[in-house]
DNA sequence: ACTTTTGATATGTACTACATAAGTACTATA
DNA sequence: TATAGTACTTATGTAGTACATATCAAAAGT
């Protein structure tokens, strides 16, 4: 870790190429101008003027910008800016294979807080409808076998997240399940709590917020209990 | 007049650029070759030629998978296969003033989620030192001002994220941070729960992992009571 | 007044050329 | 023989030119 934090003060000096410094540069641009998504930017050829760089130098900065969704380009009309999609440039690097062991490792409990903490949202927003829902799904897994439930194991949590009435949450959640998964599956044992699904089902009928999270934490305890 | 709607809704189809396909090729490649971190990539013209691009295209799409940290290039070694930074991606594009209302929103109420669920990982590696050190930042916001108060709210729940021992979790609360300022900024009541810093700080010494949960929620109350 | 055509223009793509840094091989000297 | 230094080679970084393509705008024709 202080390797690491040595290397992030450090590098920036060799590896700073040009168009690194035109995407920060123009960056701060459309920062400073405060510019409004759907505004007009100025020209390609303009703005590599005034940054005195190549065409091509910009182009492969405004590349980045484009791929964040920060800017759009059209032939004729030019570049606006855009807002960009918060959680598409994440899924981009979120490869089970390329991340270390320790990331892998912080997502997964990542996902852990984030069901624990589900909680309030469920009790400000579910309804009636989502609960039946939830049901069904949780009713389908009975008499199946393992890669069904595994699939089903998805839809519930994934109706949970869903019931929270955050869709970025929802979103953020979907990304992090490959993840998940991946760390799941490395441990072999096969995880099953003393509560659920139905009996989260049950309770969100019935029961009250504090009686959800406890059986939410009583669902995920195989998994807290691999943690140290 | 209907086929001229019909083109426009069909349109989107040849929206994508070489750069747009050349990126997503090059990921896939990537993928499928299964490289390590490490590894030496092909020449540019290599590819260029391979994909039958030009080194133009080719270099606006490898100048975003630089950008995301998935490759690195040398001036002679040639590229090589780089770990991303997953969180350094997000936080290029996390600019409150970019950001809509409602992803706005769902963020606030992310990082209320994370706050919630945090409880089982501070209470599974939570140590005296981290409780006194967290005590002394809650000690110094007596007899303060509204502004150093705001610091030192940060500095206490960055600690609170610091003691989960997930160091991905603290440092994805660090850059919401300023999101959720924001939000609560924008409303202009100031918000204070039942359950203060230093009361936490007591139930953490001595109290159940349950007592800080409720006490977590009781003093996150103010925000929960504007959701629905 | 409406449609068609034509022209202007900004981005997309290709190609060439050279600078620069970094590895490699070869040579000279102790 | 070992080492240091030099020249060569090579891959990326940057610049510049040229043309294709799509689209907007205005002129031209009905």
């Amino acid at each position: 870790m202080a390797i690491n934090d040595l290397s992030k003060d450090l590098a920036p000096i060799s590896s700073s190429t040009m168009a690194d410094v035109v995407e920060v540069r123009l960056r701060e641009y459309l920062k400073k101008k405060s510019f409004r998504p759907g505004d007009a930017l100025p020209k390609e050829l303009e703005l590599a003027e005034a940054l005195d760089v190549s065409r091509n130098v910009l182009r492969e900065a405004l590349s980045r910008l484009r791929m964040l969704g920060m800017v759009e380009t059209k032939k004729k009309r030019g570049m606006i800016l855009a807002r960009p999609d918060i959680l598409g440039t994440f899924e981009r690097v979120l490869d089970p294979l390329i991340i270390d062991k320790e990331t892998l490792q912080d997502i997964f409990e990542l996902r852990l807080v984030l069901e624990m903490g589900l909680a309030d949202l469920l009790y400000i927003r579910k309804t009636d409808k989502d609960i039946a829902e939830l049901e069904s799904i949780a009713k389908k897994e009975i008499n199946h076998d393992n890669s069904f439930r595994i699939k089903n194991e998805i839809a519930f949590h994934g109706k949970l997240y869903e019931m929270s009435g955050n869709n970025t949450l929802k979103r953020f959640q979907i990304m992090l399940l490959p993840i998940f998964d991946y760390v799941v599956t490395l441990e072999k044992k096969p995880t099953r709590g003393k509560v659920n699904h139905m009996d989260l089902v049950q309770i969100l009928k019935t029961g009250s917020k504090d009686d959800f999270k406890k059986g939410m934490e009583a669902h995920l305890q195989p998994h807290f209990d691999r943690l140290k």
